[in-house]
DNA sequence: GAGGTCACG
DNA sequence: ACGTACGTGACCTCT
């Protein structure tokens, strides 16, 4: 059917830029009202399935209008730039959907919208008009309705002839009428002073139209009323030509002109990439056609006189892609659903039974001499391990080549890297196989073509990531270290840690107990029981109902947060019960019921460390995360004993880092304080009080200490004045104060510093030792908050990614020593600054001297490195 | 799914 | 004047 879909693109556009907060893509443009008119547009689109679209907009300041009334929109705020440097994204939008666009010199949008309703109407043409400019009633017809935008961008209202008489009790037309006589402030009407909707609406029920008004003025009730009104007739007759919508603009188009038969996403997609719409372009990416990919499947269950034979030629090649596909994102507990391979002529897909009887690619997979390129090489090996395949050489792991292209970047799927490295299109896992509850199991022809996609995309992906670790030279950190890493990862995650579930289980039910107890305690306290883990009750508690001060807020209510409850914890003993619920809560919640579900039947943890995650270059643990068990408190520190070695008479040895980011900082600011304090081997923090406070070793106070101790902490961070004082519950001023002794005592840390920043700002990234990069697009912001987080940023990455670089190194080295000298020790677990092993009692001095060595040998820096080691039957005890 | 809170380095 | 310390992950409540 015909439909004509008429836009108003100004009002719309307008609507979406106050609607969203103002949100920018990465070079910084604002996209925010683009994005709320493209949400807008496409719901129109699909909702009203037009056959002809036009989106009018203003054009210029100055229209007819001013002729008739200079004063016309005087009113109106200019509009800001932020929103007018959108139009033109807008248009592009428009462009690319193929929707027709308008603007005339002299005529509102209006006016435009208007001349076509006309036509619309007369060619019994049904016309939709969208807008969020009730002016436009006036254009509602049998044929013409209006959607009129409500809360929010997309929430729209339908006006019809039927509507605006229930609204209003007027017609269409008299819509010009009621702002002849009430005015429009926006628009700087003036109708009549004194008359608001309401005696507007009062008259026309009687007189119709303005001229009626006007006609019948001593017919009016109230003596105020006759008055202005007989005062301001021409201003009324005026106003209501101003409302009247034109609809003669003269148009170099016809309807002809306007049609429209749904859009092309290949050339939409583009234009979403540019302004990152990343689920706009979910949206219309499942429409996208696939670029045909010839897809052979080996189908045959067995491998005896089948077609196997025919793909055995593929093993010759010297670099082949391995995609494997899991059921889970955890690799150790998913199962494998099958495998494909690709050397980016031929692709195949082998079901998983197939893969595991075929002695040819079961030797390819083993063979250390074949390379393979994969998308986490780690997830890759383990996944085959549990299936029994055991697989070797990964050369290359497309997911680690982007990460350190741009940590920061927002996605690494695989179809993320492909639409950005090739401009190319893999539907992602979610539009293939469902989301959520409609998750689907894919068979046959259809699986198989997904996974032969993805090892295509991966050998086509490798030359363009392989050139651009080139060009940014993290090559050799790419091969040398990254890589590398991935196999010690993988062989300490294979192996895991061992729980004693036994004393788990104790700890737990003597957390229990207390929590009990402390509940008990609390809701007494309060004098009603209460949920003490929601916020929201428990601030009522504490400050509706018990009438603490409030000392801080959230967004949404009351801060509770134990920084907040230190303070108050002298006002009432409530406070100190629930600062201790919170922590044998988090104890049981996290780490007892959380470890118990996350072990095995070998009574094993095997976590993931994920190497594509941090900005900075950092691992993380995930499932559990074993990166932050409770150590600062002895009662989360027991947690620690059920963290025992997996076999017998074997011990945990645990070998950290003295001091690193401090070391760190020393190398590469050259302060020469610093450096000596490092190359005498003193307390650190002891020596910073000494030079800040400026008295001798002796005179230090532990008072002195933890101060200074606070100042390093926030040196490494990026130091704020305002951080250090929240942290030390200072004044701004004194935190200031220390800040401008430490400087004045370091003056090379300050000159780093300054100069990181400087280099930042001047090359848009910052650098680690090891050449890792981290991009901040926000180094030059204008807005204050952007740009000092930036600041900050620049100056704790290259310590922080710096020591990652370091340990990384460290546990390359260690894992090669530990082979070569015969060791049956193993690497379980590293917590950034420390590398946890379990090992044979009797090689404890062997490994011992070999770590301190290993990790303290990692990297040369101008101070030495320090690492302290310890051993003991638990995690607890190698302290 | 977001926000608040808290565990670690 | 502006308002946060840097980097993570997990659990809970509530919409």
């Amino acid at each position: 059917m015909d439909k004509l879909v008429l836009i108003d693109g100004n009002s719309i556009a307008f609507r979406a830029f106050y609607a969203l907060p103002l949100l920018t893509n990465s070079s910084g443009t604002y996209t925010n009202a683009a994005y709320g008119f493209t949400m807008m547009l496409m719901k129109v689109l699909e909702e009203e399935k037009p056959s002809r679209v036009l989106v009018a907009f203003d054009a210029g300041r100055t229209t007819f209008r001013h002729d008739q009334y200079k004063a016309y929109k005087g009113t109106r705020d200019k509009t800001p730039g932020e929103l007018s440097e959108q139009l033109p994204l807008i248009k592009e939008v428009l462009d690319a959907f193929g929707v027709r666009h308008f603007e005339l010199e002299q005529y509102e949008a209006d006016d435009i919208i208007g001349t076509l309703a006309k036509l619309g109407d007369r060619n019994g043409i049904p016309v939709t008009i969208v807008t969020g400019d009730k002016d436009l009633l006036q254009l509602v017809t049998d044929y013409v309705t209006l959607l009129m935008t409500r809360k929010g961008v997309t929430d729209a209202e339908r006006f019809d002839r039927q509507a605006i008489g229930d609204k209003y009790g007027l017609r269409p037309d008299q819509i010009v009428d009621l702002k002849g006589l009430m005015g429009d402030s926006s628009d700087n009407i003036p109708g009549i002073p004194g008359v608001g909707e309401k005696t507007a609406l009062k008259l026309l029920h009687q007189f119709e139209t303005v001229e009626g008004v006007l006609d019948h003025i001593p017919d009016l009730p109230g003596k105020k009323l006759k008055e202005r009104v007989e005062e301001h007739q021409e201003q009324a007759r005026l106003s209501k030509e101003l409302a009247t919508i034109y609809c003669e603009v003269p148009l170099d188009f016809s309807l002809e002109d306007l049609i429209y038969e749904g859009y092309d996403p290949v050339q939409v997609a583009p234009v979403f990439k540019q302004l990152e719409f990343k689920t706009l372009l979910e949206r219309i990416q499942k429409d996208v056609p696939q670029e045909k990919v010839e897809v052979k499947t080996i189908s045959s269950p067995t491998v005896t006189g089948d077609n196997t034979s025919e793909w055995e030629s593929l093993f010759e090649e010297e670099e082949l892609s391995l995609f494997v596909e899991k059921t889970a994102p955890n690799y150790h507990r998913a199962d494998v659903l099958g495998v494909a391979l690709s050397d980016g002529k031929r692709q195949v897909y082998i079901p998983l039974a197939v893969a595991r009887d075929w002695r040819a690619f079961k030797d390819w997979l083993a063979d250390p001499e074949k390379k393979k390129i994969a998308y986490d090489a780690k997830g890759t090996s383990i996944a085959l391990s549990r299936h029994g395949l055991d697989s070797a050489c990964y050369g290359f792991d497309v997911l680690l080549a982007s990460y350190l292209i741009n940590a920061s970047e927002s996605g690494h799927e695989l179809s993320d890297i492909v639409e950005r490295k090739l401009d190319g299109f893999l539907p992602d896992d979610d539009s293939v196989y469902g989301k959520g509850a409609k998750r689907k199991q894919l068979e046959g022809e259809e699986l198989a073509a997904h996974l032969a996609r993805k090892a295509n995309a991966l050998v086509a992906l490798k030359p363009v990531l392989a050139d651009e670790l080139e060009s940014y030279q993290l090559d050799a950190l790419f091969y040398e270290l990254e890589m590398p890493v991935t196999r010690v990862l993988a062989e300490m995650e294979w192996h895991g840690v061992k729980v004693d579930e036994e004393r788990l289980r104790a700890l737990g039910d003597e957390l229990q107990e207390r929590l009990d107890e402390l509940t008990e305690t609390i809701h007494d306290l309060a004098g009603t029981p209460f949920n003490i883990n929601s916020p929201k009750q428990l601030g009522e508690i504490l400050y509706d109902k018990l009438g603490l001060p409030v000392l801080k807020k959230t967004k949404t209510g009351y801060s509770t947060s134990a920084d907040v409850l230190e303070k108050l914890a002298p006002q009432h003993e409530i406070v100190e019960q629930i600062l201790h619920y919170r922590q044998v809560g988090k104890l049981i919640s996290t780490y007892v019921e959380g470890l118990l579900k996350e072990m095995t039947e070998t009574g094993k943890i095997h976590t993931r460390f994920q190497q594509a995650i941090t900005a900075t270059g950092r691992l993380s643990s995930t499932d559990p995360n074993l990166q932050n068990i409770p150590v600062r408190l002895e009662e989360g520190r027991r947690i620690r004993q059920v963290f025992v070695p997996s076999e017998a008479d074997w011990v945990i040895v645990s070998a950290d880092y003295s001091q690193i980011e401090l070391r760190v900082l020393a190398h590469l600011s050259q302060d020469e304080g610093l450096m000596e304090a490092f190359r005498t081997d003193m307390d650190v923090h002891t020596k910073t009080a000494m030079d800040v406070f400026g008295v001798k070793e002796s005179d230090v106070t532990s008072l002195m200490r933890r101060h200074a101790k606070a100042v390093n902490f926030g040196i490494v961070y990026g130091i704020s004045d305002y951080g250090l004082s929240q942290n030390l519950n200072i004044s701004r001023k004194e935190a200031a104060a220390f800040i401008q002794r430490y400087f004045d005592s370091y003056p090379g840390v300050k000159r780093y510093m300054d100069e990181i920043v400087q280099q930042a700002k001047k090359e848009g990234y910052v650098s680690t030792m090891l050449n890792r990069r981290r991009y901040l697009p926000d180094i030059n912001s204008r807005h204050f908050n952007r740009r000092s987080f930036a600041e900050r940023t620049a100056m704790n990455t290259p310590i922080q990614g710096s020591a990652a670089d370091i340990i990384k190194q460290a546990m390359v080295h260690m894992q090669q020593a530990l082979k070569e000298d015969g060791l049956d020790s193993r690497l379980l677990l590293q917590v950034h600054d420390e590398l946890i092993f379990e090992a044979p009692r009797d090689e404890v001095d062997a490994l011992s001297a070999r770590v301190v060595d290993v990790m303290e040998g990692a990297v040369e820096l101008s101070v030495p490195l320090k690492v302290d080691v310890n051993v003991g039957k638990t995690w607890y005890e190698a302290k």
